[in-house]
DNA sequence: AAAGCACGCAACCGCCGCTCC
DNA sequence: GGGAGCGGCGGTTGCGTGCTT
């Protein structure tokens, strides 16, 4: 009854690996690639199956592990993901670099699991065990309603990667602006992307939304903001203005400023950040969190269609790094757009959706007004592109 | 000091999905 | 179309270690 083990070979070593076998694997992967896995064990002279030397090089002996103590970074990326992906370890370590799935599935088990559990939060689900007292609009009831959202549009995204990648090995060619390409521009301060879309090859890396959405969050320090002052948006007056931020297609709540989720406000941020930018002015507060999902939010729709116009521009008045990083084989370097984006970052500052200038108050639009004024932007802008 | 217990982690097991023939 | 082979994934196990009694 059942699949035979694949060790069940007589004579095939089970168990703790040997430093031995360790150099052995090693020293054979080393000079000649693992190849496959199930061949390796008898050239690289060792008496294990295949999956044991698989396992063995993929979760000790691969040289880009990081070992060692969680940092609290990390242990809020793993929550945060497993709140959205659920028991998908492999999923949860493509967001962790160097951290194996075995790895956090062992943590997630031994540590935190039972840290939500003590907290009175059911680790499967991610909501409070007892609800009582708890009204609609208490914050934990806000955040998970946001899990919710995240989880609806990463699902969406998956989906959309599954066709394009069943597209792309059919063979399918600009039958889908999805598969335009996808372009971010830089001025020398890279507080002012440009994003640029236009026709291009059809093979799109996946823009990772959950990197986007943790990028929002995650920056919680003075220091880590002064890193980080270019992935910032701009803008001024009452956080709660922004509070409820939704897609035009429904499929996202933007994270709220101040749920667990989210840094605390920052207000008068440039007590401590130079106004390097330019976009900066003395009284102006500085708040982010939804730069870089509005660059994902947008690069979700238009891979799903819904936004095709070809030849964009999008301003953004900032990205993290970490999508930076995320666009980095779609990204196209140009300098030459500093000025104009500078400009256009006052546009975005008049129409209501942050940026710099004298916003102060409760003056921003909300959820689809907000949204709306992006996509109108499209057409006003003077490169005919939406703006963030 | 020794036995019992709890914990953490490496490794195993079985299932699933993809690819190839 | 379907079966075999293979890699990958997630659940689980079992051993080593450290702590408690």
């Amino acid at each position: 009854m059942g699949r035979s083990p694949c060790c069940e070979k007589v004579g095939l070593k089970k168990g703790p690996w040997t430093p031995e076998e360790d150099q052995k694997l090693l020293t054979y992967i080393e000079e000649h690639g693992h190849g496959s896995w199930r061949a390796l064990p008898a050239k690289a002279g060792l008496q294990r199956c295949g999956k044991s030397c698989r396992l063995r090089w993929t979760n000790y002996l691969r040289p880009d592990i990081k070992r060692g103590k969680f940092s609290l970074q990390e242990e809020q990326t793993i929550i945060q993901l497993h709140a959205l992906l659920g028991n998908r370890w492999s999923a949860i370590a493509t967001h962790l670099p160097k951290r194996t799935d075995n790895e956090i599935k062992n943590y997630w088990n031994t540590h935190l699991k039972k840290r939500l559990t003590k907290m009175g939060i059911d680790p499967m689900t991610h909501k409070p065990k007892h609800h009582e007292g708890l009204g609609s609009g208490s914050g934990l009831a806000r955040d998970t309603a946001n899990i919710s959202h995240m989880a609806q549009w990463e699902s969406a995204r998956l989906e959309a990667e599954a066709r394009l990648g069943k597209e792309s090995k059919l063979g399918i060619t600009n039958a889908n602006p999805l598969q335009h390409h996808l372009m971010i521009s830089s001025s020398p301060n890279p507080a002012h992307h440009v994003v640029h879309v236009s026709k291009a090859p059809p093979a799109l890396p996946c823009l990772d939304v959950l990197k986007a959405w943790q990028g929002a969050w995650s920056l919680t320090t003075k220091s880590t903001i002064r890193d980080n002052v270019n992935s910032m948006v701009f803008s001024g007056g009452s956080m709660t203005a922004v509070d409820d931020l939704e897609s035009p297609t429904s499929t996202l709540n933007f994270p709220h400023v101040n749920n667990a989720f989210n840094p605390p406000p920052m207000q008068n941020i440039n007590n401590i950040v130079p106004c390097e930018s330019g976009l900066l002015q003395d009284n102006d507060n500085v708040t982010y969190g939804y730069t870089d999902a509005s660059a994902a939010w947008f690069a979700h729709n238009y891979r799903s269609g819904s936004i095709d116009e070809e030849e964009n521009v999008i301003v953004t008045t900032g990205l993290s790094s970490m999508i930076m990083e995320d666009f980095a084989d779609v990204l196209v370097y140009n300098s030459e757009d500093h000025q104009q984006n500078a400009s256009l970052g006052g546009h975005i500052s008049q129409n209501g959706v942050g940026g710099n200038g004298s916003c102060g108050g409760d003056g921003f639009e909300e959820n689809r007004s907000y949204w709306n004024s992006l996509l109108d932007l499209v057409d006003t802008s003077p490169s005919g592109s939406p703006v963030f």
